[in-house]
DNA sequence: AAACAACACAACCGCACCTCT
DNA sequence: GAGAGGTGCGGTTGTGTTGTT
C-alpha cells in the first residue's frame, strides 16, 4: 500500500495519508449529518458523543483536515458501494469507449460506472488503458498512412482488424470535441478515424438524460437522512447553529 | 541479494464554475 | 454587477510495491 508521509501545512492541518480513526470520525459524521459544508465539516466531525464539551473541545477534538481533502476522502474512498479491485473487461470496455465519447470528463466517465470513482478511472487509464490506447491508435495511423500510400487498396488490413476488434467498432472521437474541457489533449485525438457519428449519439444518448438524475439521486438519499434524523432529533441541529454564531 | 526501473494509486494543487450576498 | 466563498474537476505529484537486471 503505497501512503504519502503524514505531514501538516502552516494551518496546523493535517496532509498526507488518512488513518483509520480519522476515517471512522469522517464516516461516523457523514452518515449521521451528510455534507453540509465541506469546509466546516471537519470541525465538527469526530465529536458526535462530546458535543455537550463545548466550542473549544469540539475544535480540538474534530479532524485536523481541509474540507477539500475530507470531500476527496469521502468520495473516493469512503462512502458506501464502492467498488475495488480489479475492473471488469466490461468496465474496460466501457471506460474506453466512453472517452472516446468524452475525452478527460473522468467525471462523467465515472457516473455511468456504477461504483468506480473519478480518481481511480483516471488512474487506471493513466496506468492501464492509455497504453493500449496509444498503441492501437499507432496501429490505425499505421495502416492509414499504408493505406494513402496505396490509394488502389480497398481492403482491410489484419492490423486494422485487429485495432478495429479491440475497440469493438471504428467509430470515432470527433464527438469528443464538444464536451471537452479546455485542459484536454484534444489534439491527439484528431487523427483518429472519423466515421458514424450519428451512431455514437445514439450509443451515448443516455448520457446527458440519465448522468444528472443519478447523481442527484446518491446526494438526495443522504439529505433525506440528514432531514430525518433533524426531526427526530433537533437538538444536534440547533446547537450546531449556536455553535458557529461564536465563530462569526 | 542489491540496485534500479516501472507501476499503482492515494492525495494534493490550481483553476473554473456556481451560488449567495 | 461585483466580490467572496464553496464545490467539483482534471492534472500532477509522491511514495510504497513489484518486477527486472
Amino acid at each position: 500500500m503505497m501512503v504519502r508521509t503524514p505531514s501538516s501545512d502552516k494551518n496546523g492541518l493535517k496532509r498526507g495519508t488518512w488513518t483509520p480513526e480519522e476515517d471512522k470520525k469522517l464516516v461516523d459524521y457523514i452518515t449521521r449529518y451528510g455534507h453540509w459544508n465541506w469546509r466546516l465539516l471537519p470541525q465538527f466531525a469526530g465529536n458526535l458523543a462530546t458535543k455537550e464539551f463545548g466550542f473549544k473541545s469540539l475544535l480540538l477534538s474534530g479532524l485536523a483536515r481541509c474540507g477539500k481533502s475530507c470531500r476527496l476522502r469521502w468520495l473516493n474512498y469512503l462512502r458506501p458501494n464502492l467498488k475495488r479491485g480489479n475492473y471488469t473487461e466490461e468496465e474496460k470496455e466501457t471506460i474506453i469507449k466512453l472517452h472516446r465519447h468524452l475525452g478527460n470528463r473522468w467525471s462523467a466517465i465515472a457516473a455511468q460506472i456504477p461504483g468506480r470513482t473519478d480518481n481511480e478511472i483516471k488512474n487506471y487509464w493513466h496506468t492501464n488503458l492509455k497504453k493500449r490506447f496509444e498503441q492501437d491508435r499507432a496501429t490505425e495511423s499505421q495502416v492509414s498512412n499504408s493505406c494513402e500510400r496505396s490509394s488502389t487498396s480497398t481492403t482491410t488490413t489484419e492490423a486494422s482488424a485487429n485495432t478495429f476488434q479491440s475497440f469493438n467498432s471504428t467509430k470515432d472521437c470527433s464527438l469528443f470535441s464538444q464536451h471537452s474541457s479546455s485542459s484536454t489533449t484534444s489534439a491527439e485525438f484528431n487523427t483518429v478515424t472519423i466515421n458514424e457519428n450519428l451512431d455514437l449519439q445514439d450509443e451515448f444518448s443516455f448520457w446527458d438524460a440519465d448522468t444528472d438524475l443519478v447523481s442527484a439521486n446518491f446526494w438526495l438519499e443522504s439529505y433525506i437522512h440528514d432531514i430525518s434524523y433533524a426531526a427526530t432529533e433537533p437538538e444536534f441541529f440547533t446547537f450546531d447553529a449556536q455553535l458557529w454564531s461564536h465563530d462569526n
